[in-house]
DNA sequence: TACTATTTAATTTTT
DNA sequence: TTAAATAGTA
């Protein structure tokens, strides 16, 4: 057996996670340290060279791209395609087992994914049919709490109500929430994974076949698995399997949903004698540029240690422009992005990057001025359009016609005379009689409706009905393109006036291109139709613009993470804004953003720009902000500070404030506010400031509220009372 | 039921 | 500022 191929380019630290022996083993990996590269000739190496069967090879990865990518280079290393080769997101190989065992797993075989937007108009519709205040419970922190329990593997039974009425009440919607979804067999993102959980934990033969079949566990971004996701690959491996687990704790930046880095230490408990390999050896960015990541992130407390280095040149010093203000900072990064083009390069090999989603407006602006083409990563993805999800869920309805979630979507969609009251009616006799909304409809079309409502009810049903008829045994395709006219959903479109209409009908039409280019694999032995409706909510496509246009890149620093651009701008680097005021005073939160700045820095490969502006409006009003402290913790010899070529003419109306760095925040004076003062507020009631900033009419105060939580108020519009 | 006025709050996101 | 959700009106 030739090895070369395997292992002759890569480094030493690389080959010696590659050829590991089959003993636990943990790769910690850099930014730009060729980590998919090491899980990729991993998988190689085992199965050409130790002679390990593709099939008892599993890898995982979170993100649908990660796992496309994975695949591909496997095979283009393997120079074949590797069949069963089990190879997916954690979601997508949970589902694959709720398939395959869903009789064990306590789920009907045509059970539906119903993805987060599902999720929350389910909750809302609890919340309706329970009559409860939606102010005092809202839907979006039930949301929050139930999915935080799955992710912690915890049913409604095995939760603490810790004698706090408030969290009974939570638990109690979480029982709820259940079972509405196990009567119309919906089951949410964490659900894919708790259940698949307890599929094997309770079912011993299944567990030691799966046991026995997956010896080598891959597991790429390991230091983003959630505690479900580190319980369901522990009990996988079993006493005898062999993890492969590669991750960064410096990357880290997912907490908030759960992700816990812990799992990087609790791992090496866990699996004794743990290998760990290292990798430090950096393949894509400068020397400064690394330097400066590396003093950046030696400010936190907890790190396992790492240190970046390049065999590469020192290349230029980071860039440090302070504008005036977000017009400034646009201004400036677009005078650079068209340098940049008129030397010839690449539109798309630059980025800009920022903390939040708001701040791409003014770029854009700009960009749209300057004529530059360009793309901003995130939003609304193909099948999170409105029009998309009507349409599936019409053949969601026809898979199953107790799925409540779909049933209410469309049931009065396009508008044929059920309305609000009619709803409500199936409503309360859904819960009372703990039947589905479609059986509701049946049983008060025959009873309590008025003639009018009966028919236009039973029209419905009939409708449905018909629909599943006529699409039976049709090619998917055609089943979608017969739904989406049959529905009325095509004509409701076209009569929208303007080309928000036409868009809708184009992507409906659309949605039958996508069915016709699915292929399902036939290794899942389910309906087309059923995974093809899984397909739309596990990878929910491509967002926005086409990405195969040349263009410059817009995107947060977390959607960036995995990324690499010759030319980067990272813009806001103001404290308030990043580090994040949410998470600034709490130590942890901020160990995180500098996780976040880690990433954002290791993303350029040749030049870095960092710009912060010195006032930005944010939320229609201007504050004046300091520089990151980030900014500073980047060792001044790597670092040029820009001055404006020219001195930039202001606007008179506002001058430069005169207090500058340095200069204390607190508006000390105003109403006697000070840090821990007692306040009361009209609606929110009794509170303690947490933090002010700003001055004048500006300033704002961070409050915590005894019953309504932590807020951030206008101090002049909030009325506070002192006592 | 559809359109318009008012209110409210405002990180980060994949599945 | 602005987007989204809600309440009110034709």
């Amino acid at each position: 057996m030739d090895v070369t191929p395997i292992i002759s380019d890569l480094n030493d630290a690389q080959r010696q996670a590659v050829t590991a022996p089959s003993e636990p083993t943990l790769v910690i990996a850099g930014a730009g340290s060729g980590k998919t590269r090491v899980l990729v000739h991993r998988a190689a190496w085992l199965i050409d060279v130790e002679g390990v069967s593709p099939q008892s090879l599993l890898a995982v990865t979170f993100t649908n791209k990660a796992a496309a990518e994975m695949r591909g280079r496997i095979e283009s290393l393997l120079n074949l395609p590797v069949n069963h080769l089990w190879i997916g997101t954690f979601h997508g190989l949970a589902h694959r087992m709720l398939r395959r065992h869903w009789r064990e797993a306590g789920l009907p075989q045509s059970f539906q994914i119903i993805d987060s937007d599902d999720q929350l108009r389910l909750l809302k519709r609890l919340l309706k049919s329970l009559e409860i205040d939606d102010s005092r419970w809202v839907p979006k922190e039930i949301q929050w709490f139930i999915n935080a329990q799955k992710d912690e593997g915890l049913r409604p039974q095995h939760i603490d109500d810790e004698g706090d009425p408030d969290r009974r009440q939570m638990i109690s919607f979480y029982q709820s929430y259940e079972e509405i979804c196990q009567r119309g067999g919906l089951v949410d993102f964490a659900e894919l994974l708790l259940r698949a959980h307890e599929l094997l934990r309770d079912n011993a033969e299944l567990l030691s076949h799966y046991q026995r079949r997956f010896r080598h566990l891959l597991v790429d971004e390991f230091q983003d698995t959630n505690a479900i996701q580190y319980a369901w690959l522990r009990l996988l491996a079993g006493d005898s399997g062999v993890p492969f687990v590669v991750g960064d704790d410096d990357q880290s930046i997912y907490r908030w949903r759960g992700a816990r880095v812990e799992h990087i230490h609790r791992f090496q408990q866990d699996f004794p004698g743990t290998r760990v390999v290292k990798l430090e050896q950096n393949y894509r960015s400068t020397a400064t540029i690394l330097n400066a990541a590396n003093a950046v992130i030696a400010n936190n407390a907890s790190r396992l240690g790492k240190n970046l280095w390049t065999e590469g040149a020192d290349g230029e010093p980071i860039k440090v422009y302070s504008a005036y203000n977000e017009r400034d900072e646009a201004d400036f990064v677009i005078g650079r992005l068209r340098d940049w083009i008129a030397q010839g390069n690449a539109r798309a090999d630059s980025a800009v990057l920022y903390r939040s989603n708001a701040q791409s407006r003014v770029l854009e602006e700009g960009l749209i001025n300057a004529g530059i083409p360009y793309r901003v990563y995130g939003g609304l993805r193909f099948f999170e359009r409105a029009e998309i999800k009507d349409a599936l869920a019409y053949l969601r309805l026809i898979a199953n016609r107790d799925d409540d979630s779909s049933f209410e979507r469309v049931v009065n969609k396009p508008t044929r005379g059920i309305g609000a009251r009619t709803v409500e009616l199936m409503r309360s006799y859904a819960r009372a009689n703990a039947c589905s909304m479609w059986r509701a409809a049946g049983a008060i079309a025959s009873n309590d409706l008025n003639g009018r409502a009966a028919n236009a009810v039973t029209a419905f049903m009939t409708l449905i009905e018909r629909m599943a008829r006529e699409v039976r045994g049709l090619d998917l395709e055609d089943q979608v393109d017969h739904v989406i006219h049959m529905s009325g959903l095509v004509d409701f479109f076209k009569k929208d006036k303007g080309e928000k209409g036409e868009t809708r009908v184009e992507n409906l039409l659309e949605l039958v291109s996508a069915a016709k280019s699915f292929e399902p694999d036939p290794a899942e032995e389910m309906a087309p139709l059923d995974e093809f409706l899984s397909h739309a909510a596990l990878e929910a496509g491509e967002g926005q613009a086409d990405a195969w246009e040349d263009c410059v890149q817009l995107m947060t620093m977390h959607s960036a993470k995995g990324l690499e651009f010759p030319l980067v701008f990272i813009c806001g680097m103001e404290d308030g804004l990043f580090p994040h005021q949410r998470s600034i005073a709490d130590p942890n939160g901020l160990e995180e953003e500098r996780r976040l700045c880690y990433v954002g820095i290791t993303r350029a490969k040749q030049t870095l720009y960092v710009t912060h502006a010195e006032q930005r409006r944010l939320h229609g009003m201007d504050n004046f902000s300091q520089p990151s402290r980030f900014i500073a913790e980047i060792p001044d010899e790597h670092v040029e500070e820009i001055r404006p070529r020219v001195q930039v003419s202001r606007p008179m109306h506002t001058a430069r404030p005169s207090r500058k760095r340095g200069s204390s925040i607190s508006p000390g004076g105003e109403l006697g506010i000070r840090l821990g003062q007692r306040v009361r507020h009209k609606k929110f009631g009794d509170g303690v400031i947490l933090n002010c900033e700003g001055q004048g009419a500006h300033a704002r105060v961070e409050v915590n509220f005894e019953s309504a939580g932590t807020k951030w108020l206008v101090l002049s519009y909030a009325n506070l009372e002192t006592f």
